[in-house]
RNA sequence: GGCGCGUUGGUCAAUCGGCUAAGACGCCUCCCUUUCACGGAGGAAUGACGGGUUCGACUCCCGUACGUGCUACCA
């Protein structure tokens, strides 16, 4: 009896795709997966100004990376095609002239200068922001007001217009969302919205509804800033006799800046050095590239499973899950109803768990990139195994080559302060001679050059912690990196000494 | 200004009337490691505030404060 679940994500091609809108698309995804329905992508460009070449192909690419692949969509199509509003445009008038014969929605003829002196004059202390309601539209230029003869006139004349829901007074509206139970709404409070621009285009308030209807969505969850909104879409649901089949609604938790406070947008991470879009994005008008998880290193899995967990949780303290288990245990009633600030350090965290529990193939494959990056080339069984010693180390797949390029190229600048201060002669002389011990070493292995050292240390009255650190400074660079015997066996016996001799050389 | 939604440690959060208020991230201390990291052991909340209801409230109700969203022919 009950109807097959069908959810949509339903983007503007504005730009890139934000933080939040990819834990939209998860949730929506996870809630199909989980009923065994259908996850559709629409396409809402119905504003022509905002419109931004590329930003669909984006979105579609961002989903693909994320694992989120919708069924039905403007590039596979589906049952409802199209999917994108800007090719259903034709059939959104109609319903808007239902509603106009219905009595529900008018035609309204104030231009912009009129709509924006109406606001002017009616403004008061109290009121700062006036709308278009029962209140104003009797004293404006519509068909409400003007006589019937004279809108056909204007219309027949090809003067523009827009359609306006007509909001009835004094009804209490109430709808039930799935996260946050009864909402309530005063009916006198909501405005006339515009159903249908001038262009012939609808609004989102009109599309979302008409399109919702005809593909059959059962569950429609988006962010909370729509909540003002809803009252709106309710009735239009009623006054178009669908709303039996209207879908059940879930308003989402936003996502907010880490500092301060607001709505978390790109400038944030500009300002705070921290990713907002899931990918790396172009803005063709700006000339100017924005960062994207993706790009910085992250693990498209690692990235699901923190947004998932940004404002949902499984009432368990379990926090590291697989998509399937995302499926098997998401469910939308778990989610917060508050917003939930972003935290880029826990999100890096994330990236740590999954970047430890992937087998260091696979890891050597996706760290390659950022290792050629620099110019290097290892071999790939080299490269898997720096992979295994440094994995614990790395947060970000970039960081692979921060902690690993000693492997792969000799140091280009040696920190001789970290151990300059206690360099001394018998130092010096331990490390001259040892290296000619070290070429007769037939077994190149960290416990042999362990042993070779400190079988080489007392003839020059010196113990094992004297040498650990200016030889790792020799090798490495700096202070930091796995076990030295280990970097000395991976790099090789003549790479080994040729570093030593190299540092000897600066430091005589 | 109006309306909606929210409010448990710095952050994410568990708790759905019995709390000595989980856990994770981050931070700090110590151990391990003669590097760094991992790992291990610890440390830090008068549950925004004020009233109710109740034997008992973080949990229910009301008020206040604060935060946040909307208030476009943008979504």
């Amino acid at each position: 009896m009950d109807k097959r679940v069908r959810v949509r994500f339903a983007p503007s091609p504005t730009g890139g795709l934000h933080l939040g809108g990819v834990r939209t698309v998860l949730y929506n995804y996870l809630f199909a997966r989980a009923h065994g329905g259908d996850f559709v992508l629409r396409i809402e460009d119905t504003d022509q100004t905002r419109f931004v070449k590329g930003a669909e192909e984006y979105i579609l690419e961002c989903l693909k990376w994320c694992g989120l692949i919708p069924d039905e969509s403007p590039v596979v199509g589906g049952p409802y095609a199209p999917y994108r509003q800007s090719e259903r445009k034709s059939m959104y008038k109609e319903y808007a002239l239902q509603l106009i014969n219905s009595g529900h929605a008018y035609y309204a003829f104030d231009t912009t200068d009129e709509l924006e002196q109406m606001r002017k004059d009616l403004k008061t202390d109290e009121h700062s922001s006036v709308q278009y309601d029962h209140n104003t539209r009797t004293k404006m230029r519509n068909s409400l007001t003007l006589p019937a003869d004279e809108v056909s006139e204007l219309i027949a004349k090809g003067i523009p217009y827009v359609i306006r829901i007509k909001v009835p007074e004094n009804q209490t509206i109430i709808f039930n969302d799935m996260i946050r139970g009864a909402i309530t709404f005063d009916s006198n409070l909501v405005d006339d919205k515009v159903l249908l621009k001038a262009d012939g285009m609808p609004t989102y308030h009109l599309a979302v509804v008409v399109d919702d209807y005809l593909m059959k969505i059962t569950h429609a969850f988006r962010g909370e800033e729509w909540l003002p909104s809803a009252p709106v879409h309710l009735l239009l649901w009623e006054y178009l006799g669908w709303i039996g089949d209207m879908p059940q609604w879930a308003h989402l938790p936003l996502i907010l800046k880490p500092d301060g406070n607001g709505k978390l947008s790109k400038r944030d991470g500009d300002r705070l050095g921290f990713p907002v879009f899931a990918m790396n994005w172009y803005d063709p008008a700006k000339d100017e590239t924005t960062g994207g998880f993706r790009e910085m290193g992250f693990l498209p899995q690692a990235f699901v499973n923190m947004l998932a967990m940004l404002g949902w949780n499984s009432g368990t303290e379990q926090e590291i899950f697989s998509m399937e288990e995302l499926i098997q245990k998401f469910s939308i009633e778990r989610v917060h109803k508050g917003g939930a600030k972003f935290d880029f350090e826990k999100a890096k965290w994330f990236n740590n768990q999954y970047i430890q529990q992937t087998d260091n193939i696979t890891l050597a494959a996706l760290a390659l990139p950022y290792i050629k990056e620099k110019g290097c080339n290892p071999d790939g069984d080299f490269l898997v195994k720096v992979v295994a010693l440094i994995k614990d180390r790395c947060t970000l797949l970039p960081d692979f080559w921060a902690q690993g390029h000693f492997f792969f190229a000799t140091p280009e600048t040696i920190d001789e302060g970290a151990f300059k201060d206690k360099w001394n002669e018998p130092k010096q002389q331990f490390f001259s001679s040892w290296i000619n011990e070290l070429n007769s070493l037939s077994d190149w292995t960290d416990v042999a050059i362990e042993e070779s050292a400190v079988a080489h240390l007392p003839a020059f009255s010196l113990k094992k912690g004297d040498i650990m650190l200016p030889l790792r400074v020799m090798l490495v660079g700096g202070k930091y990196g796995p076990g030295v015997y280990h970097i000395a066996e991976l790099i090789g016996k003549a790479e080994t000494i040729a570093r030593i001799q190299k540092v000897l050389a600066m430091l005589a």
